[in-house]
DNA sequence: CTGTTAGCGCTTTCAT
DNA sequence: ATGAAAGCGCTAACAG
């Protein structure tokens, strides 16, 4: 490993334009304080070579402190929001030596108050930048009128609203993840089959942004290509193992023939071990999100396919993005949709 | 964006346990030349404070220079390897802040002297570290004995050879990609299907390891679960189109009944073109990477699935990995299987 | 407006 | 064996 030494430093333009690394710094960083004369010189030297400055001795010398916030809903391990947590934590520790520290403040994502009290705190906090799904609507954009006054950038993670300058989405295309659904699911069974869509509501929960755009992105690709079919909704509410069991059998009497199910969330579980139970693992199940249970349902060939979002990698670019902006002023991808993955029982293990 | 200072320095270190900071560093990087009675202070107070060194300022004073070398295979636009060099100076932007040169040199991978010549000339470079396929096994086997002589490391990039001390392994599990290519293939087909395996050869391959382990593991999932379909082999030449018209015509004429295809490499857009001009785009076929040929194959129903293995992010991991060991002796993970995408129509636009 | 200078956290030399 | 000091590329404060 030998000494290098043929990086252009901001010495080096100093030199050539003839003029101080104070006055080059002032140029680069447009600070002001240059007279026409000066900079034009050191716009000169600036085309003559190519220069990339360090960034790394730049936040060195800085030594600026970043704090960001991010809002993120509860979540008990294993759940998606738990990946997004890790991605987040995985930049977090990246970005550590520059200075930037991270909190994570969590929320109840059926709940709007929860919500709208997470808001407040963080905005006494005053952070450098904010990173959240919005989830709430009004209440997001009321946020974010708050945000802009404070010109405080801030990060779409998972969901979206559209026409807000937002510095950066990362997330997916809900609906055409649930064309993807219809497609897998039908691919398995025969034309004129029945169809039990699970609509599996959480408590308080009037259904997700995500949940709703994956399910009419279903229901559209099922009249666009499988008419045939027939689709049943059935309504599961999580906390109440009992009434769903009577549910579902209810609706197995009434529609034995079904022979395909869906599922728009990550309880797809759920779903699996009720069929199983009722020894209906003839059912093909299609589901969302690489739970440990999920994928355990995949292994036991009682779900066929998963559609995963990769919530770590989602976490880890919002992060990566935000910061960036901060230190060095990156302008990132505005929408970043991030890939459907199709999960099998083959490729389970190398998700 | 306030000034901090609540991070450990090694001049805090030195503070508590009486000594300079000269001394300290010399016992973090164990370069000797420390009393005993030093050496203890120094442990003591690095055991009370959670001291975690800022690399970036490390590597900033070292001013060290760190050549790496990518050997690897000469590729057309839109290759599978385009993918992979794209993923090498993504790594190698980032990493150039920290004197990280990336020097990539190419060899004809169906050609043992090109590529022992290839190890030849890296070998005289001296490079820090090398990052290559291993397609001849003797050959590089050979070649990592001078490495380790040399004691350069070196990382494994898509190929694999085991029980040899490289550094990591970033690639796939091409036998199981064989067999999710058979799953999905049979799973459009009625059973009893009549399918071709489609052997393209390009001058002078004898089948590389990659594609012989495909085509294994297809067939092994054929033998195991869908005995009663037919499979036959049709050997085309990438170059010789003609050739292969011909070949396919007079394999489709014996066997009209045919309504499966596979092919384990990235040419699958040859397939789906042949069989277009044939007018039996009715045949099924599932394929390898994400080309853009093949992604159009894939919009027009030309071909139904894709097996993807992220070039991109293999070529970016092994760099980082290599660079972050050499500069930062991090040890990562020694076999690392990327995931195994599955691409259709409906999601071929978000990889 | 401009140049000089101190210093970010770390490594490396050089006296002692 | 050890401490002091210079310097990596950059920024920020200050004097002029």
């Amino acid at each position: 490993m030998e000494k290098s030494h043929e990086k252009t430093r901001i010495k080096d333009i100093a030199l050539l334009a003839g003029v101080s690394e104070g006055t080059v710094d002032r140029v680069l960083h447009n600070r002001g304080n240059v007279s026409p004369k000066s900079r034009k010189k050191v716009e000169e030297a600036l085309a003559q070579i190519d220069y990339k400055p360090n960034l790394y001795a730049s936040a060195l010398a800085q030594k600026r402190k970043i704090n960001l916030i991010c809002i993120i809903p509860i979540y008990n391990p294993g759940d998606y929001w738990e990946g997004v947590a890790e991605g987040i934590e995985r930049a977090h520790e990246e970005m550590s030596m520059l200075n930037v520290y991270i909190r994570i403040i969590h929320f109840d994502q059926y709940d709007l108050y929860s919500c709208s009290k997470a808001f407040e705190s963080v905005l006494n906090l005053n952070p450098d930048g904010i990173i959240f799904p919005p989830f709430f609507k009004e209440e997001s954009i009321n946020f974010i009128a708050k945000l802009n006054l404070k010109k405080i950038p801030f990060v779409f993670l998972d969901s979206h609203i559209p026409n807000v300058n937002m510095l950066a989405y990362y997330g997916q295309d809900s609906f055409r993840s649930g064309e993807i659904a219809a497609k897998l699911l039908t691919s398995m069974l025969n034309s004129d089959a029945t169809i039990a869509m699970f609509h599996t509501y959480r408590k308080g929960d009037l259904g997700s942004n995500q949940t709703m755009e994956r399910e009419k992105g279903f229901l559209n690709y099922m009249t666009q290509f499988h008419s045939d079919f027939k689709t049943h909704t059935i309504g599961l509410i999580a906390s109440d193992n009992e009434r769903n069991i009577e549910e579902l059998n209810q609706y197995l009497e009434k529609h034995p023939e079904t022979t395909g199910a869906v599922i728009f969330n990550s309880l797809t579980y759920l779903i699996t071990d009720y069929l199983k139970q009722l020894n209906r693992s003839d059912i093909k199940v299609v589901g969302y999100d690489i739970l440990e249970r999920n994928k355990e349902s995949l292994r036991n060939d009682d779900a066929q396919f998963l559609l995963a979002q990769r919530p770590e990698e989602q976490g880890y670019l919002s992060v990566k993005a935000l910061c960036e902006n901060l230190l060095f002023n990156r302008i990132p991808i505005k929408i970043n949709y991030m890939p459907i993955d199709i999960i099998i029982k083959e490729n389970v293990e190398f998700t």
